[in-house]
DNA sequence: CAGTCTCCTGCATAGTCATGCAGGAGGCGG
DNA sequence: CCGCCTCCTGCATGACTATGCAGGAGACTG
């Protein structure tokens, strides 16, 4: 039999069973298939996985949460600042009216000079070391706030609010810059 | 030589690339890396990335930022920052949430870098001169705190703070100066 | 009904990753 | 100074995953 049952009835039992019990190859989740009357190979579980946008974490198949994530936008930002916080932030913290971002070695510099120009209003200045920049906020207490700004520019083009923190809600294809890889076979 | 370098300084390499580019295989890895001179193979990349947290999503390489890899690296950094404390702390102050701290004329990027590495919990960030470091502290008037802590492992050796005495188990590596880490894109 | 197209799958295999084992280096105690 | 212990790494190889190719099953058209 060509299709045993549809794709996506399998695609919901391969679902439901990796978010039962930690399944840690295709091998044994072509076993856990078959033992409910489903048999596929590896090879299409493979596919399926990917299609599921499923990720290996620990040893262990997860699926993220989100499924499709919506892009929705919460303020206007400068295209070449987001540009370069995508590429280069690899980290944000604050305290106070304080922003700590991180960066690659050598691109604070940069960085920083890229945030001054880009005139943010709640943006005061800007202090770079080599690989860490401390951003002051306009607000007193404003610090938290812009470092989740900031970094929710570098993590996506437009994506605010409360950051999911571990892999299993990041983007099957997105979180940093995994551009190349939405591939198109299909 | 076994440890060309440091591991550490490795996995901060590693770290970095993964977050500029996308890193599709570990073999595409190890290219990199011996592009910038550390040379490895694909059997430690697999291990390296494993300590790390590093997951592969969409056929690339991401590193969680929160995840698991603080708490470890917080269990035997606090050993190598004693002793670098000891050695290169030549002064401490401290005002509102900020700390200044004094170093040896160039020392302090690499002091700074120590304590980044560290993952105090109670530090969000550092930017350093050439003799002069900013420590950042989480706490908005943390900073006198924080300050005596720190003059406070570089004072003396252990029975200073929440230090684990682990400081017995001092990572191998970290001991010389040398990590030629902190170089600027090669 | 025959031809054609698309989708889905298995097979075989290339590609990629994980790990047991052994050796080298440095720290530590005697 | 010597032996012991721990950590780190490379090598070799087994385990696991991805993919080109081809065949079968509808769906659609003439």
């Amino acid at each position: 039999m060509t299709a045993p049952q549809t794709k996506a009835a399998r695609h919901a039992r391969i679902d439901a069973l990796i978010r039962q019990r930690p399944v840690r190859s295709q091998t044994e989740l072509a076993d856990l298939l078959a033992a409910e009357g489903i048999q596929v190979t590896q090879a299409t579980l493979s596919r399926d996985l990917e299609e599921l946008g499923a990720v290996k974490v620990g040893g262990a198949y997860l699926i993220p949460e989100d499924g499709s994530r919506p892009l929705r936008h919460a303020e206007q930002a400068p295209a070449r600042l987001v540009r370069l916080l995508r590429e280069l932030l690899t980290g944000a913290d604050a305290s106070g009216n304080l922003v700590v971002l991180r960066t690659p070695p050598g691109a604070a510099q940069f960085l920083a000079s890229a945030l001054d120009r880009s005139g943010l209003p709640d943006v005061i200045g800007t202090i770079a070391g080599d690989d860490t920049i401390l951003v002051v906020a306009r607000d007193v207490m404003g610090g938290p706030a812009l470092a989740e700004k900031l970094s929710a520019w570098g993590r996506t083009d437009a994506a605010a609010g409360p950051v999911d923190n571990d892999i299993a809600a990041a983007p099957p294809g997105g979180t940093q810059l995994v551009e190349g890889f939405e591939r198109s076979t299909s």
